[in-house]
DNA sequence: TTGATTGCAAAGCATTTGCATGCTA
DNA sequence: TAGCATGCAAATGCTTTGCAATCAA
């Protein structure tokens, strides 16, 4: 069985529409990009593409990442350590962002209200509106109980996120 | 008749209590940041002391800022073209940014219903909430109105955002 | 064959850091 | 006088670009 044969057409449609060329890098890139249910970096990507062709350069996975991008099969995002992440777009519900500033936790949530109230502001403000961007951080539950306990944060926990003074506003 | 007098008194009262020094550099950059009633980059910033003040250098600004940051009288905001800016904090309501993605317009909003949403997102979630950032990108009344005539671009429009791929996400 | 694609190295940017000197408290 | 602050230069980290070689159509 064939997985995620529709992500791959679509990817293989935006390819022959603008006019460049489908690749075995590309095709790999994509593969374990579709494969990886995870917020990813260029980096992260990069070392996965690694282990399955070393040849494979930096450069050609921030290209094709922006090449996802543009097909519309992958989605840019921040959560405020200055690195860009990349998740699943197509197909994939809108959602928005909560960060858990301790263990770097991240929750997806969607809020149809909020998307409303948001077009009926932006209207207001006579603004046509293509996308946005709603993140909010704070301490998840975990986080939160063991907070005057430091012994007690999850071992191994990577926080994804390290703010120091914070980026991307209150 | 002295001006920010409050907010001079929240910079001294923040560098007593953190047992920094006060210099005529930090009491420049703060002055002149405080004047200023825009977004800032560390960059705009340093320009403007320089006017004042050639011998100040880039570093200390952008320490400056950082400690104006901590101090609650700025707050740090990205617009999507991986710049840091700064504004106001101190004393002014909290709010969410508009943002046109052609000529850089960059409108303020509040909205008690969107903060309220969010609150109790969060909450369901087991979140306790310390800050969160909501942009909306879109283009502005003008810039939708001209969009097929690209002449009619207001001259010397100097777009803040230059979006190639959005970066904070759809 | 033609022109897009690749990977390397180098360049770009914004931001941070090391360090000797200078200056508040 | 102690040690924080400053400014320079260099380093950093992520991302983009120039370019010669390679490869898809």
């Amino acid at each position: 069985m064939v997985e995620f044969e529709e992500e791959k057409e679509i990817f293989l449609e935006h390819i022959r529409k603008s006019g460049l060329r489908r690749t075995g890098q590309r095709d790999l890139i994509l593969e374990i990009f579709l494969k990886t249910e995870e917020h990813l970096t260029s980096e992260d990507l990069y070392w996965l593409v690694q282990k399955e062709d070393p040849s494979v350069g930096h450069t050609t996975v921030y290209r094709t990442l922006k090449l996802l991008t543009e097909a519309g099969l992958a989605r840019e995002v921040r959560f405020g350590d200055n690195k860009t992440y990349y998740e699943h777009h197509y197909d994939h519900e809108h959602h928005d962002h909560l960060i858990c500033t301790s263990c770097g936790k991240v929750v997806e949530f969607f809020s149809q209200q909020i998307e409303e109230l948001q077009d009926s502001i932006a209207e207001q403000h006579g603004f046509k509106l293509s996308h946005h961007s709603l993140r909010m951080w704070g301490l998840c539950e975990m986080c939160s109980k063991s907070e005057a306990d430091v012994s007690s944060v999850p071992p191994g926990a990577q926080p994804r996120v390290r703010v120091k003074t914070v980026i991307g506003g209150y």
